[in-house]
DNA sequence: GCAAGGTC
């Protein structure tokens, strides 16, 4: 018999049925489908992993923080541990009798790693099979076929760079999370975690925040007329200087301005607005967050899809479409549905289709995009509004730029030059049905030159600079495959994360002053793990491994040792470290202004010493004995803002995997109902 | 109880 393990069930079952057509059975070992055929006389089982099987971690006796040195994890032992047991039971049993293991698992360092591990899992209960490696970078007939035909090995450096990076990532992680949170005494759920990807992450969101709490607005004016022509057309323009530093300046030209004006001249020119580039996960979350989904919500309203057959495999890279997909009959298949129809129609009237490509190509899944006809009434409203925005944009990769006429007028008006823009859709094209795209038309009359215009308004307009803004999660998982931070499955759960540990919250993301002073704090004295640089140092060492210039051995060696010199630092300088951060933690716990009578103290969130429990105090305690209750389950994160229906303060409490709750503190708040029914419409 | 990476 042979063996064949891919690293999803979904693969496994799709690789069955490639290699032997419909004569596969499936049968459940210890609960996990194995399924088999026959070529030839010859036996064959599939078998799909659920990803990583083991994971890494320290021994038992490293278990108890209290009990053992940060210090000491730099060196200890790491063990490889069992995480998926059922699975591995499974394996167990079918290895005994294949006389070949072929790892199928997919085609790219954790696969070859993933791989790696089940063959070893095998070996120990049949050390004599021999084992081979199906290469493949797409599970079509083609794609399988081909690697099945030319086996393989499996690449054992490739195998170790990925062990390499699992080692390093658990040792700083590891350290650093306990170093920091034993150093300030935050111990239990309320740890403060540091990490390769996690931390330099952070750092850019509290980057941002700092650029905006030192931005200063400069004030600056605009003066704006409104414009009418003889036939009766309005249209607005504003002065050339577009902004006036002085205001003094901006009102010489306001008090000029008489009620005509002449047109000096127009300029006409033709733009194209190009289709967007097929989804890839960053592309689709970006696109989810302008819909109002987070990160993660977007991805598992995805994985849903997926899994009931609406659309491809949603964690890739790719945005150009491969030859083994038929866009074509995927936009006839669309048709069929009265949602799609006129869409379907007009990529199929094209004498030639011609789709749209992004810049990131890589063969691990084609982009995403709909695989089956969904009926409204058959999806929830989130799972709707995520599958029409990817039928959208895959029609609309399949359809011609849109053609936009750009208008650009000068208009005289007491010898100062005014600007009117306008723009007008030619050719709508893929515009017309792809609602995400914002451009909308901006109404200029035809002009000729020399013709006299009235102006029958004028504005001095105050305006000020504005500071950069924060990041959505969208644009959050952007920056970070720019940077090269996380993958393409992980960075949504690299921000979830982060918002667990209480230190971002809303979107667009803000991060409490827990998290600035942590990103100060290991900036200052352990810059290694704050910035990308680690990752795309670790990358190169990687790629050292794969093309056998050093070994798993020396890389994490030297990593060892490059930690062990940040820690001393850190040991250096504990003091102003557990100082920074805990005096953040303080800052974080104030809820608002406390609202007892003449009391000018802060409300905080406090924890009552006999019950243990929490509840808001004011800070002039015993002047002032004003206390309100909190929910006792939940992370809490104080947000400053003020309730909209009576003043008091708002605290936001964040159940794991449940929407984030706004909790207006004041019992008996008129907008108590209204809150705590949305509150529940929203889990 | 720590990380990041797979997948559900």
């Amino acid at each position: 018999m042979k063996l064949i393990i891919s690293e999803k069930e979904i693969a496994a079952r799709r690789i069955a049925h490639i290699l032997a057509g419909n004569g596969v059975d499936q049968e459940k070992v210890y609960g996990v489908p194995v399924h088999h055929f026959k070529i030839d006389g010859e036996d064959y089982r599939v078998i799909g992993l659920k990803g990583h099987i083991l994971k890494v971690d320290y021994p038992k006796e490293y278990a108890n923080w209290f009990k053992v040195d940060p210090i000491e994890l730099i060196d200890a032992k790491i063990e490889k541990i069992p995480i998926q047991k059922k699975i591995i039971q499974a394996l167990n049993k079918i290895s005994s009798d294949a006389d070949e293991i072929i790892i199928a698992t997919d085609y790219d360092r954790e696969g070859e790693l993933i791989g790696y591990d089940a063959m070893q899992l095998v070996k120990e209960k049949n050390a004599l099979a021999p084992a081979k490696r199906a290469k493949f970078s797409a599970i079509t007939p083609k794609g399988i076929n081909q690697a099945f035909s030319k086996l393989g090995r499996i690449d054992l450096d490739l195998a170790f760079a990925g062990r390499a990076r699992q080692d390093i990532d658990l040792i700083w992680g590891a350290t650093l999370t306990r170093f920091l949170s034993l150093s300030t005494y935050q111990i239990k759920d309320k740890f403060l975690s540091v990490g390769r990807v996690q931390t330099p992450t952070l750092t850019l969101i509290v980057d941002r925040e700092l650029e905006i709490k030192s931005f200063i607005t400069t004030p600056y004016w605009v003066v704006s007329v409104k414009l009418k022509t003889e036939s009766g057309e309005e249209f607005e323009a504003t002065h050339k200087k577009k902004r006036f530093l002085k205001k003094e300046d901006a009102q010489g030209v306001f008090i000029k301005l008489g009620d005509r004006g002449t047109v000096l001249g127009i300029n006409e020119s033709v733009r194209d607005i190009k289709p967007p580039t097929p989804f890839n996960t960053t592309a689709l979350i970006i696109s989810g967050s302008s819909i109002g989904f987070t990160a993660s919500k977007t991805i598992n309203i995805a994985e849903n899809l997926y899994m009931n057959g609406y659309i491809s495999y949603p964690r890739t890279d790719n945005t150009v479409y491969p030859s083994s997909i038929d866009v074509k009959e995927i936009a006839r298949m669309l048709g069929s549905s009265g949602e799609y129809s006129r869409m379907s129609e007009a990529v199929l009237a094209q004498k030639k289709i011609v789709a749209s490509r992004g810049k990131r190509r890589s063969t691990d899944h084609p982009p995403i995009h709909p695989t089956a006809v969904a009926q409204k009434a058959g999806l929830s409203s989130d799972e709707w509004k995520l599958y029409d925005l990817i039928v959208r944009r895959f029609i609309c990769t399949l359809l011609p730029a849109a053609k936009i006429k750009i208008i650009i007028a000068t208009i005289d008006i007491n010898g100062e030059p005014f600007i009117a823009n306008g723009s007008n859709f030619i050719e709508q094209n893929w515009i017309k049905f792809y609602p995400y795209y914002k451009r909308r038309d901006v109404f200029i009359p035809q002009l000729k030159e020399g013709q006299i215009i009235t102006v029958t308004g004028k504005e001095l307009l105050d305006k000020k600079t504005k500071p950069p803004v924060r990041y959505t999660q969208g644009m959050l998982v952007e920056k970070m495959e720019e940077l090269g931070l996380g993958t393409k499955a992980t960075r949504h759960t690299i921000i979830q994360n982060l918002i667990l540990r209480g230190y971002v919250s809303g979107n667009p993301l803000q991060p409490s002053e827990k998290a600035i002073a942590v990103v100060k704090m290991l900036k200052k004295h352990a810059e290694k793990i704050s910035s990308p640089d680690m990752t795309s140092e670790l990358e190169m060492y990687m790629d050292g491994i794969v093309r056998g210039d050093e070994t798993k051995e020396d890389v994490v060696d030297r990593s060892r040792k490059m930690l062990s010199e940040v820690m001393t630092v850190l040991q250096n300088e504990k003091d102003e470290i557990s100082q920074e951060i805990k005096k953040a933690i303080r800052e974080d716990l104030v809820v608002g202004k406390c609202p007892g009578e003449n009391c000018n103290g802060d409300l905080i969130v406090r924890t009552a010493r006999k019950t243990k429990k929490r509840f808001i105090g004011c800070n002039a305690y015993p002047e002032c004995r004003t206390t309100f209750s909190l929910p006792q389950r939940g992370l809490l994160v104080t947000i400053r803002e003020e309730c909209k229906h009576c003043g008091y303060p708002i605290v936001k409490i964040i159940y794991k995997g449940r929407k984030p709750w706004d909790l207006c503190i004041n019992p008996d708040c008129p907008g108590k109902d209204e809150k705590y029914k949305n509150y529940n419409n929203n889990k």
